[in-house]
Formats: structure tokens, sequence, C-alpha cells
DNA sequence: TCTGGGGTCCTAGGACCC
DNA sequence: TCTGGGGTCCTAGGACCC
């Protein structure tokens, strides 16, 4: 089991078509230009964290230097695809984990294993140009350790094979790791390990595994395993269809008014049915909130939670039920800065037809598949529906002040090269 | 005085991940 | 002035059924 990554993935994808970012302080902004999501090396190094609120450190960090970005998840989205697929020339079994992470399977023994990986260390780098790690041992769990290993010691370049090493060295890497930087084992759970005498990775290991399960349930003993080197999280190539979609954003500017609400519900019921549609799925049941700005005193969640007649797919239906759960929760005294809209319960959308003679509205037009139609074919831009149609640049919509071009998905954007 | 027991389904929420 | 977004899995507890 191996996990190949993208060392500081997002900076890295802005260093790509700007090459002047190279050994600079560089910082990736959440949408908003919220927070920082991502670092380069060299901004790890003046200790500016991850998540820090950007408005708060913006002054300090510029003065040092430090270059923010906006985040363009076009343009990672574009590189990450390209970044599998070249990985699955190397495999026959992938799990494409996140954004910037998959686990493959390499197959030989310890040695061809570590070279296979300083192989794909050096294609990805030259053919897409991002920085990739490799971990790699006999389960996920040890896989991702092994991973942060390879970053921290500058002579393992890049590739950490713990078959390398004997137990009793692994006992001493383990026992270097403090177990709440193993994966799966978060803030919380880390809290109450620390208090039941489990400081490190090693103590985890070797805990007693009936005693962990009952205090914290089937998910931390499965972590336990795995430090034992017990396969128990399997590779899971095909990541069917998504179980939930979501689109939710927070406003740079809050919105108090049930017109304003319905722009944005038009809006993101449009967003997240398209993705429902693209996957090929209906859904029975949705979920809308508008929330107050949880950092501020009186902070307050409006949520409901609906179900459809019957599975479906419908913007329009969608949006008429959003409306009428939500729009009566608005307090036109508060400031919402934050609105959401969840899908859950899925169904393919071809296992329904036979249901159509229940349809309460047999006349209803549906127009998610229209929009689909003429969207593709003319462009985003040619077809909006109802309130959220194609006005742009509300109140509303979010910064992005500092973002880079598209460079791999526009023709218009594409990057300049000058030469001498 | 004294009111069963076993099971399924559904939902909300916690915890975690990147 | 200003603090992201999109997921997964598990569990507890209520509703309901016989």
């Amino acid at each position: 089991m191996a996990i190949v990554d993208a060392n500081n993935f997002y900076v890295s994808c802005e260093r790509i078509f700007n090459p002047k970012l190279e050994g600079k302080p560089v910082v990736v902004l959440s949408n908003n230009d919220g927070c920082v999501i991502a670092r380069s090396q060299e901004a790890k190094a003046l200790k500016i964290d991850m998540a820090a609120p950007w408005h708060s450190i913006s002054a300090e960090a510029t003065a040092h230097g430090v270059i923010a970005r906006s985040s363009n998840y076009e343009l990672y989205g574009d590189l990450s695809a390209r970044t599998v697929e070249l990985l699955g020339r190397y495999t026959s079994s992938q799990e494409v984990y996140s954004i910037d992470e998959s686990f493959i399977r390499l197959t030989g023994t310890p040695g061809e294993v570590t070279a296979t990986a300083r192989e794909i260390r050096t294609a990805v780098k030259k053919l897409i140009g991002l920085p990739v790690s490799v971990g790699i041992a006999t389960s996920k769990t040890l896989a991702k350790l092994a991973n942060r290993g390879s970053k921290t010691a500058p002579a393992l370049a890049g590739v950490c094979n713990l078959a390398a090493y004997s137990p009793e060295q692994l006992t001493t890497i383990l026992t270097s790791i403090e177990v709440g930087q193993v994966w799966g084992i978060g803030a919380r759970t880390a809290q109450k390990l620390i208090g039941m005498g489990i400081y490190s990775a090693a103590d985890l290991r070797d805990a007693d595994a009936v005693r962990v399960r009952s205090r914290f349930g089937v998910v931390q003993e499965r972590v336990l395993q795995e430090l034992r080197g017990l396969d128990c999280l399997p590779l899971e190539e095909l990541r069917a269809d998504k179980e939930q979609i979501q689109f939710s954003r927070s406003f740079s500017i809050p919105i108090s008014t049930v017109h304003e609400l319905r722009e944005v519900l038009s809006v993101y019921t449009q967003r997240a049915a398209a993705r429902l549609r693209e996957q090929g799925s209906l859904a029975r049941l949705m979920r809308c909130y508008a929330s107050t700005s949880p950092f501020k005193e009186d902070h307050v969640t409006h949520a409901v939670s609906l179900a459809f007649p019957n599975p479906t797919d419908d913007p329009v239906e969608m949006y008429r039920a959003a409306i009428a759960a939500l729009g009566p929760q608005l307090q036109s005294h508060r400031k919402y800065v934050r609105v959401g809209v969840s899908l859950h319960d899925f169904s393919p959308s071809d296992s329904h037809a036979a249901l159509d003679i229940f349809d309460t509205d047999p006349a209803a037009f549906k127009a998610g598949a229209v929009l689909d139609a003429i969207t593709a074919k003319y462009g985003a831009d040619t077809l909006g529906l109802g309130l959220g149609g194609l006005r742009t640049n509300r109140a509303w919509t979010m910064r992005r002040d500092m973002v880079s071009p598209r460079a791999t998905t526009h023709w218009s954007e594409l990057a300049t090269v000058h030469a001498r």
C-alpha cells in the first residue's frame, strides 16, 4: 500500500504557472479570502498557521514578504485529474482519496516498490510540475505516517518505505509521533487518549484493543489495528456516486431579507441539483440552513429538513420547497453570513420512471434537463433560472481579490511565455 | 402499587478527514 | 469591516411495528 500526495498542493499549483512564486513564502486563501488553507515551506517557517484568518495576519505577513493567492479550484481540480491519470499508469488499483492524494497498490520486493515510487516522483514532477511524496507500508494508516516521514527527513528524498526498518526502529519511529498526529485521531479523541496515558502512536498500537473499542468505538479500534500493520481499510477503487451533495457558501456581506434569501436559494438549489443530475441521481431528502456568524454573539442557525413526495432532481421544485420551509424562519434583525443546501437519500434517476403516474403535477416542466442541454452547448452564461439567473456580482457573492488565471481550462487565460 | 420485548427504520449530530 | 467548503462513517435515540 502506498500513498502519493502532492506537497503543499495548492501552492505548488500556483507555482507551476507563476515561477516567480518559487522560493518565496506563499499562502492560498479559502473562499472569500477568509483564512489560510495552504502554505509553502517558507510560509510554514514564518509560523503562519493553517486556518489563520487572513484579515488578522495579512499586515504582518505581507511585511515579511508573504504572497497570498485566492483559491482557484478550477486550476487545482484540473491538475489533480492529470496527476490521477498519470499515477494510474503505475498501478492496477488506485483510490483517489482527496484532491491531492491517491492510495495505490504497488507490488514487488521492498526494493522494487521503493524504486517505482522514485520513478513516480520524477514523472509527476517532469510531466505535470508537481512535487509529490510517497509513503509505503502494509496499512493505510502506517502509509500515511510514512508519508509524513518522507517530508520531514530530507535524506529520504520524498519516499519512505516502512518495510526498510526493523521492528525496533519502527517502535522508535512510532514513539516519536504524538497520538494526535495519527490519521483518524482528531483533537477530541487525542485529548481523551492522553488522559488514559496514551501519548504516542506506539502507545496506541500497544494499547488494549478491547478497551479502546469499548471507549471509542470501532473506528478507533481499526486505527489501532492498522498501527499494528493489519490492513483494515481496503482500497476503495470505485468510490461510486456521492451519498450526499451540498452547496454552501459564506457571504462577504451579510443578508437579512427574505428577498435576498430567495436569490441565494435559487442559485444554491440550481448548483446542487446540477451536481445531482451530473451523477444521475434523484434525491428524496433536502436540508437547508441559514446561519449568522459563529464568531459573533447570538450565533444562530435555522435549519430545515424536508422530504420530497417523489425523489427529484428538479431545481424548481427544490427551490420552492426550500424557500417555503426556510423563508418563515428568517428574522429580519439578524445578519446571516452563510446559507447551505444539501441533498440526501439518493436513487438512480432511471429507476423512478414507473412512478410518474403518481406525480402530483403531471404537467410539471422538467427544467433541469433543459438547462443542462442548453448550457452544455452554449456555455454556462447563456441561460439562468429565476432569481438565481444570470446577474452576477451581487453584494453577497464571494470575494476573490487575488485569483490566478485558470491556465489549463480556459483558452483566454493561457499562460504567456516571453522569450529573451 | 405493579402496563413486554424485540426489532427496523429514520434522523440528527458527533467526530474526523482534506 | 474581515474567520472555507465538501465529504464520510458511526451512534444514539425516537417512532413505529407486531
